[in-house]
DNA sequence: CCGACTTTGTGCATGCGTTCACAAGCGGTA
DNA sequence: TACCGCTTGTGAACGCATGCACAAAGTCGG
């Protein structure tokens, strides 16, 4: 399902016409990609350079050349054949398709360590996330503030994250309480959550959740560590080959 | 490369004989969804739960049922036809494919908010990860116990790494100093790297990189939210259905 | 001891994402 | 203006991962 493409609009649209029919079809792995590559060139911008190519950008992200021009293929034309990109041009496409353009209000919950942690981030790293609402259920940390926002009690929190139009929850609570936080954000109104916390969360259909999940990302590292000391075992000859390649993000290149 | 499979051995292995060629033929992302598995598993097997059936840990794990039985067949056939999955013995197995079996010393590199949050961690989640090891620039620093562990001066990270057999490095600095650190710790004989810095780091290809990029996370969110609104503007009907397949190891299934 | 039921393990098809390779297009130059 | 070299954008092939559907295999009840 979702794979048809709703054609036979011609109505003025808000927001760019064809723009929305792309941004349905880039994938998730893109999009993902797309974040790195704009940290990329604002960084690039940054330093006055204003002009890149595809192999220049590829190289500073960790990707393949051809992989990066399909991404940016996904958002649209807007390189020259011959010359490469203009980094302003590109930053700003990215972000409108990104949905950077407007705010996302950001609620944490759970001021433990990794919350304060999160609140001290300050406007959190690539701006346009402000942290707007903290809660805990711990009372003796209510009306403290934390990296300038006061703690909320966390049974306030569908009334301040309606009030606040929080967008976006961030669950740093231990794993126990994850999923009744989780409940409350989801009734709150709250669409898109970050998960903190080493638990499956069930949510509705409509709820985004992305997971960042440590003892995962270790066991994984583990695991090729044992892979890896067991070709050692094996393997008379030293010869190390490994490349990342595989899901994620991650990029992995020789420097130049 | 390293896509040949080494046969012929019959010499008596150290560790199983048959599970080094399975191993090394696990996709990246079942074992990103084995450390799922084995999470829920333990928790099981805590609440007293003996046995359990692929349906019933798919759901739990937020996962298809039949891709949780190819996943677990990557490891070996060790279910009961008719009845379904012994918990400790999976559990055992898991834990030996992904080598939790012997311990794995972490590092952590720079001690600010995140830092603190890390080490405060206590033997971090799914135990096996002691920390042994915290670094950090600042001189005022260094001495002071963070979690049990005293900091150390960032120059020593070669000789304190090797003494203590790190085989996990954590870097946690400022976006600058990544790469720096990154470096020091390769060439300290650290082979995996979990990255929380958002900077694309450079490393050899014996080396393997996991990166956790709230930046990233947090924009991918955007990238739906901005989706949803465009969708909501333009489509009259209310219709939501979003399904979050794709990359990543985040469940999403509605609760029985 | 046998039959029926249940659940695993897996061959196969489908779909998605990555990679390759090249035509199209643009700027610079004579 | 016409040519030449360079880089983009993308059609197509490839490979991997997911999901389906069923045979294999074991248990339970009679």
């Amino acid at each position: 399902m979702a794979s048809q493409r709703g054609e036979g609009e011609t109505t003025t649209t808000p927001l760019e016409p064809a723009d929305r029919e792309r941004a349905r079809a880039i994938p998730e792995a893109a999009v993902a990609r797309l974040a790195v590559y704009l940290r990329v060139l604002s960084g690039m911008a940054d330093q006055g350079v204003t002009a890149v190519s595809s192999e220049e950008l590829s190289q500073a992200a960790g990707v393949n050349a051809a992989k990066l021009r399909k991404d940016l293929s996904y958002i649209g034309s807007y390189g020259t054949r011959g010359v490469g990109y203009d980094v302003e041009v590109l930053v700003s496409h990215i972000e409108r398709i990104l949905g950077l353009t407007r705010n996302h209000s950001v609620a944490v919950v759970g001021i433990g360590n990794l919350g304060h942690a999160l609140a001290n981030y300050g406007g959190f790293p690539g701006r346009g996330f402000p942290v707007t609402a903290l809660f805990d259920v711990d009372a003796d940390l209510v009306g403290i503030p934390v990296g300038g926002i006061p703690v909320n009690h966390i049974d306030e929190i569908t009334a301040v994250c309606r009030e606040r139009e929080v967008s976006i929850g961030v669950i740093a609570t231990p794993p126990p309480a994850a999923q009744s936080v989780c409940d409350r954000l989801v009734s709150a109104g709250v669409q898109c959550i970050l998960n903190f916390a080493p638990v499956v969360l069930q949510v509705p259909d409509n709820v985004e959740v992305r997971k960042v999940d440590l003892a995962v990302e270790m066991q994984i590292l583990s695991f090729h560590v044992a892979r890896r000391a067991d070709e050692a075992v094996h393997n008379s000859s030293g010869g190390v080959s490994v490349g990342n390649n595989g899901l994620g993000v991650d990029g992995m290149v020789i420097r130049p």
